[in-house]
DNA sequence: CGTTTCGATCGAATCGATTCGACTACAGTA
DNA sequence: TACTGTAGTCGAATCGATTCGATCGAAACG
C-alpha cells in the first residue's frame, strides 16, 4: 500500500454550486441546513458534489469565516507516555470528552514533545485545558489568553482569568493524616508528586513548601504536615510505580529507629510502587509499615492488598472542565469547583508497630 | 475565577500593521521570518504588537491559506476511557507523537463521543491515524479519502489507500500456541478481543472466523488454530481486566474433563482477568492452568506473577505510523509496514497437569 | 557615470467558505 | 386590483492571514 500524491485540484463549493447551476451562497445553504432551500436544489447541489467528489466545506475556511473550530486544546506538561499511564488523568480526560458533550469537533493534545512551544501558538482551538502545572504554562497561559482563548485548569490553583476544577486537596490529606495519626503513627514519611518542572527525584523539607509550584503536590503536602509537622518528604518526580518505589526506597533505608512506621504517597501509582519496596525489604504491610495512597483509582492486577486511600472524582472534574469550556465558549460565565474527596478504608494501615 | 466576554474586537495583523507604519505583507514577514526584513522594521512590528496585546497571527487564516493546519487527527471508535486503559495504544500513542517530529501541531483525538460521527468530517487535520478498525471507520475512511487527507492505520488490516503499520500477529500467535503443545497441551481455550463494533461478551466458534471484522482478533485467532484447531473461543468484548475474567469464567465453569488446561488470552490485560479467575476458582497457575497473554506490557502492581506473553514493539509501531504520516503530508511515499513479536516466557506456562 | 544587483518593502490576489441584505416571484388577503 | 408576507435565490462583503510579482533605493561594479 502506498499513499501521497493528491491528484490535481480538490473540487470546492464554488465548482459544485457551477455544477449544480446555482450561486455559491445557495450551495452553501444546502450543506449547511442554515437557510430555506427547496428539496429540488438541494438534490441538485448534493448530486453534483457527488459527481464532482466534494467531500463537504473545507474545515479550515469554514472555521475563518466562522472564527470556532470546535476543538479544545488539551495541554500536557510531559510526555503522553506519562501523562496517560495515569489512570486519573484518562478518566479526567474521558470526563471532559463527556462534559464538551456533542457540538465538540475532538480534543486536541497538545505535548512537550515539539507541540507546547510553538504548536499550542498555532494550533486553532477555541478553548484549553490546562493538564499540568508546571510554570510553562505561565507562557502559554499569557498567549492564549492574548487571543482571548478561554481557558480552564485542572488542580491548577487559582490564577488570574482561569476556571480551576479542583480538590479539597488539603482537607483531603489531612483526613488521611488524621486516620494515621489516631492509629497511632508518628514517624510518617510521605512522597511526594512532582515539585517542580525539572522533576527531580530527591528529599524535600518541609520548609521548602511554598517554592513548590505544583499546587497539588503542595497542597496534599500542606494538608499532611498539619498533622504530623515534622514529617520527612522525598518528591517521585513523575507519578510512576517505579518511582514510588524509588522514594520509598530513600524513606525506608534509613538506620531502624529512625524509619517512618507509615508513609503516605500522594498517589496510588506511588502508594503501590511503595508496597513494592516495603516487600523487597521483608517488610509486611500494614505490620510493620502502614501505606496510604491518594486517587482511588482501579490498579490492574494489584492483588494481595485493598489501598487505604482518599477516593477522588476523577471523571465528575472532567466532566465539570468540560462543561466550565463549553460554558465559556458559549460566551456564558464559569466558575472555579473544588470537588470533595472520600476517605477508603483498606487493608494497608493498621496500627503502630510495638 | 470567572471567564468569558472576550472585550470587543480583538486586534489582527492589518491592525499591527498600520500601528507600525508597514505593510501588511511586511508585518507578515517580519512574524513569519521567511523573507528578507530589516531589523529594525521587524522591531518595530513587534512592538506594535506588543502594544496591542496581538496574539501572533490567527491559526484559522493562516491554515486556510496554507491549506494544511499541521494537526493530525487520531481516531477511536470507542471512548477514551477503554482505549488508553490499554497501554498498548498509549505507548501507540506516544510513539505517534514522537514519530511525527516537532513539525506537528498536536494530535486530535476524535473518538465515539459526538466527534467522529460529525467531528471527523468537520475537523482540519491535515492526516489521520485509524486506532480501531469496526466497520464504522469505512465511512469516515471514504469521507476523509474523498477530501484528499492521507490516512494510516494500526492493525486495520490491508485496505485500498490506506497504510497499515502492523504485527506478525499470526505467526506471534502460532508460536505461543506451538510453546503450550510442546508443554503437552491439547485441550486449549481462548479469550479474544472484540470481533466485532458491538463488543458482545459471547462464544465464538472457529469457522466465525471469516466474519469477525477486526484484524488483529482474527489473525490472533486464525494463528492459534493452525496449531489447536479445536480450541474454544470467548470474546471478551472490551480489553480490559475485567472482561477477561468474565471470558474465563465462561472457559473454566465446565464439566471437569472438559476444562481447558491452557487458556490463550489474546492480549496481556485479559490474560490478568484470566489469572484472577483462576484464583476465585482456586486453580494454580501454572499447576492447574497455564495461561499465555499478548503484548508485553507492564502492568503496574501485577505481582506474584510473570506472564509468558509476546512482546510487541508498541512504541515502535506508534513511531512508524508517525513517520508514515509525516511522509505522506510531505508528499512522499509511505508502505505498510509489520513488525515482529519477540515470545517472552514467564511462570504462568508450565507441563499439563497429569 | 550608467548599469546591474540585491535587499527591503508594498499591492493585490488568493485560500474556501459563511452570511447579510436585497431582490424576485408567487400566494394569500382585503 | 393593489398590497403584504414569505420562501427561495443571489451578489457581495468578510473572515485574517500568506505569497507572488513589482517597485524602489542604494550599493557594487565595470
Amino acid at each position: 500500500m502506498s499513499g501521497g500524491s493528491q491528484g490535481t485540484h480538490r473540487a470546492t463549493l464554488s465548482h459544485v454550486a457551477e455544477r449544480a447551476g446555482v450561486s455559491r451562497s445557495t450551495a452553501s445553504l444546502a450543506f449547511s441546513g442554515n437557510g430555506p432551500v427547496s428539496a429540488a436544489t438541494r438534490d441538485r447541489v448534493l448530486a453534483a458534489a457527488a459527481a464532482l467528489g466534494y467531500g463537504g466545506p473545507d474545515p479550515r475556511a469554514r472555521s475563518l469565516r466562522q472564527g470556532r473550530s470546535g476543538v479544545v486544546g488539551i495541554v500536557f506538561d510531559e510526555r503522553l507516555l506519562h501523562a496517560f499511564r495515569d489512570p486519573v488523568n484518562v478518566q479526567t480526560l474521558d470526563g471532559i470528552a463527556d462534559g464538551l458533550g456533542v457540538d465538540s469537533n475532538g480534543l486536541l493534545l497538545l505535548t512537550e514533545t515539539g507541540a507546547v512551544g510553538e504548536g499550542i501558538r498555532s494550533a486553532a482551538v477555541d478553548a484549553a485545558v490546562l493538564m499540568g502545572c508546571s510554570t510553562v504554562l505561565d507562557d502559554v497561559i499569557a498567549s492564549l489568553g492574548r487571543r482571548g482563548i478561554p481557558l480552564v485548569s485542572i488542580e491548577g490553583g487559582e490564577r488570574e482569568g482561569v476556571v480551576d476544577i479542583g480538590l479539597d486537596n488539603v482537607t483531603a490529606s489531612e483526613e488521611l493524616a488524621r486516620h494515621l495519626h489516631e492509629l497511632g503513627h508518628r514517624r510518617v514519611g510521605t512522597v511526594l508528586l512532582g515539585v517542580d518542572p525539572d522533576r527531580v527525584s530527591r528529599p524535600v523539607a518541609v520548609d521548602e513548601l511554598p517554592q513548590i509550584t505544583a499546587p497539588v503536590t503542595a497542597d496534599r503536602l500542606r494538608g499532611a504536615a498539619r498533622v504530623f509537622p515534622g514529617l520527612t518528604a522525598y518528591t517521585a518526580g513523575y507519578n510512576l510505580v517505579e518511582n514510588g518505589a524509588a522514594a520509598a526506597a530513600a524513606l525506608l533505608d534509613v538506620p531502624a529507629g529512625e524509619r517512618p512506621t507509615a508513609i503516605m504517597a500522594q498517589s496510588d501509582l506511588l502508594a503501590v510502587g511503595v508496597l513494592r519496596a516495603a516487600e523487597e525489604r521483608g517488610l509486611s504491610v500494614p505490620g510493620d509499615l502502614s501505606v496510604t495512597g491518594f486517587d482511588g483509582v482501579r490498579i490492574d492486577g494489584l492483588t494481595g492488598h485493598e489501598l487505604t486511600t482518599m477516593r477522588q472524582p476523577a471523571a465528575d472534574k472532567g466532566r465539570a472542565a468540560g462543561e466550565a469550556v463549553a460554558a465559556l465558549i458559549a460566551g456564558d460565565e464559569a466558575h472555579s469547583l473544588q470537588f470533595a474527596c472520600e476517605l477508603r478504608l483498606g487493608d494497608t494501615t493498621g496500627p503502630v508497630p510495638a
